[in-house]
DNA sequence: TTGTAGGCGTTATCAC
DNA sequence: GTGATAACGCCTACAA
């Protein structure tokens, strides 16, 4: 057991043979005897030689790592979309770091810093609420590192982009609302400064609008990690308004749950009272009672599909497409929050 | 924007300096005089110099780089460990990848192997229900990497541990399902590979006994991954028995929630029926009606516990010490699928 | 089929 | 206070 690992260097030396064969030999180039090989392999087995990817990387300009920056792994649809990121990403050799940023503009810049000092072969990215300078992004540009945005994309910058069509999903849900005899339909917002967010109320609104219902502003709370404290501080401010709303969309579905555990706790039933609607389709949106009418917004499959637009970015390299952007479908689910078993 | 980036070597030759004082100044070495160090450190931001880390981890034999292995990241016991170990190890100017094992040795092995070769400054691990060889840990021994391992661990393995005492929650989950009257307590157990889950049925057995209670074999369901769909099983079958059980303790909240879900649906009531127990707080617990009895196992602290002992060995190198376990705490939490709320 | 030599970008050790 | 030089461990043109 020596203090430092054998190398190549080592393992030549003791087979008396050079360090190219051997670093051929391990890689089973073609040109090298087989006798040759085999020997050098085994001889590595037994002194129990570990590559040097470091030393390996830098010499190649390729780290066959991932980088992924989402704001928080807590939430269900973030670790799906991980999920799918890998299950590709390993598929073709690559190896995933995640960076989480709390939805902290610092905590993102520095991520893609290291990522980019770490030479990333490539970056995917959810962008944090904070998150309304790029300059981060727009450097990355020019070190050629291939970023791919999802969900919560920045339209200021032309990138590689999957996400879903908030709007549609948005409209979708409030329409539901509607069509089974809401008349008055709040909404939790996110944070309006992501992208998602504010495609969501526009939804909302549009659905109202189409529904020939008015839009009426104390309907609308403005949240912003919508959390579940969040949740219960709109949800009890609801419930103490004179002219109550009978139907909400919430922009995700932990608010949606405190929406309806507040109401549960203050004696007004779901859906009769108040009908709600989430998103994301959270395992609890299943379990909770009422269950949750909710969007489906297929986390693994946006990461999948991430992970699949970088990995051709980073090896085909068309210069021709300048970017390129995936929608991925989306579903309501409906549950027992706005259509009662019977 | 020259195709490749600029390197300390290309600000050298531009400032007339040479690469050693580059390095120096960008690094604020004191003996570099300040004109200097303004001068480089201006050119060096003007023209988008990215520091290297792939050369600079290989000239210092370091990485700043931990390597996190958990079975699923979806799991909210990991996410929020992983959350605890990125907390601690930010702030010690760590940078944090994570690898998903899905429980998978072979995804085990080789994410111990991409972690060696990629110079890990150190390793933070939680068995895979697989593993039972661990010969890719006994490995990392001679690498001079040090390893914690966390939660899930094993005994013939010397190596530092974070756990909490299985053993001990469970015989204190079981204990009150006796105190509050149950005569016949089931438990659904995890996979007996692992550590956690040989001492969750240890601790059943001891309470059962320390009780004055009959343990009966059919009363114990041997499940694996104790997800949602062998929850509904093992509770189907439970519902189905002659003789049926007044209690039970389920290795995790996520079958402890099939479990009350299906009570739901076959109409039996909790606690009245049954009694239930879960294992880890997690957010479901208290959503679901009626709210779960569970053990909290502080899953974020065990995080940065982990963390702070891997950087201590990562930094101090105190050769006196070849291992450290630590105990973290654990509480019962006692919620309405044990005592009715009145 | 195998060896030689140079370099990936940085930093540590000497020297001046 | 600054520079020259070598080395971290690996890979690959080129040569033999």
């Amino acid at each position: 057991m020596g203090n430092t690992r054998i190398t190549m260097k080592g393992l030549a030396k003791i087979l008396g043979v050079s360090t190219s064969t051997v670093s051929r030999a391990l890689k089973d180039h073609h040109s090298i005897g087989e006798e040759t090989r085999e020997k050098i392999k085994k001889t590595a087995l037994k002194l129990g030689y570990i590559p040097n990817s470091v030393a390996s990387n830098l010499r190649r300009r390729k780290t066959n790592h991932i980088g992924v920056i989402v704001p928080r792994i807590d939430r269900y649809f973030h670790s799906s979309s991980i999920s799918g990121i890998e299950e590709v990403a390993n598929e073709a050799g690559y190896y995933v770091s995640i960076f989480q940023t709390k939805d902290s503009y610092i905590k993102e810049v520095e991520s893609v810093e290291i990522l980019m000092s770490n030479k990333a072969d490539g970056i995917i990215a959810c962008l944090a609420l904070e998150t309304s300078d790029i300059d981060h992004y727009k450097q990355l540009a020019n070190t050629k590192i291939p970023l791919v945005l999802f969900d919560r994309v920045c339209n200021d910058l032309e990138s590689n982009k999957v996400l879903i069509n908030d709007y549609d999903a948005a409209f979708k849900a409030c329409d539901h609302l509607a069509k089974i005899g809401c008349k008055r339909i709040a909404h939790i917002a996110g944070n309006l400064n992501s992208s998602i967010f504010k495609a969501r109320l526009e939804g909302y609104k549009a659905a109202l609008i189409a529904n020939n219902l008015t839009i009426n502003e104390d309907f609308i709370f403005y949240g912003n990690i919508l959390s579940e404290e969040e949740g219960r501080h709109f949800a009890n401010a609801l419930f103490d308004m004179n002219t109550k709303p009978d139907g909400i969309f919430c922009a995700n579905d932990i608010t949606a749950v405190s929406v309806i555990q507040t109401a549960r706790e203050r004696k007004f039933s779901v859906p009769q009272d108040i009908a709600v609607v989430g998103f994301s389709n959270t395992p609890i949106s299943k379990i909770i009672q009422p269950s949750l009418t909710t969007i489906e917004d297929h986390a693994f499959e946006m990461g999948q599909a991430s992970a699949r637009l970088l990995i051709k970015q980073i090896e085909d390299n068309d210069q021709n497409i300048v970017s390129e952007t995936l929608i991925i479908r989306n579903e309501l689910i409906i549950r027992e929050s706005t259509v009662p078993a019977e």
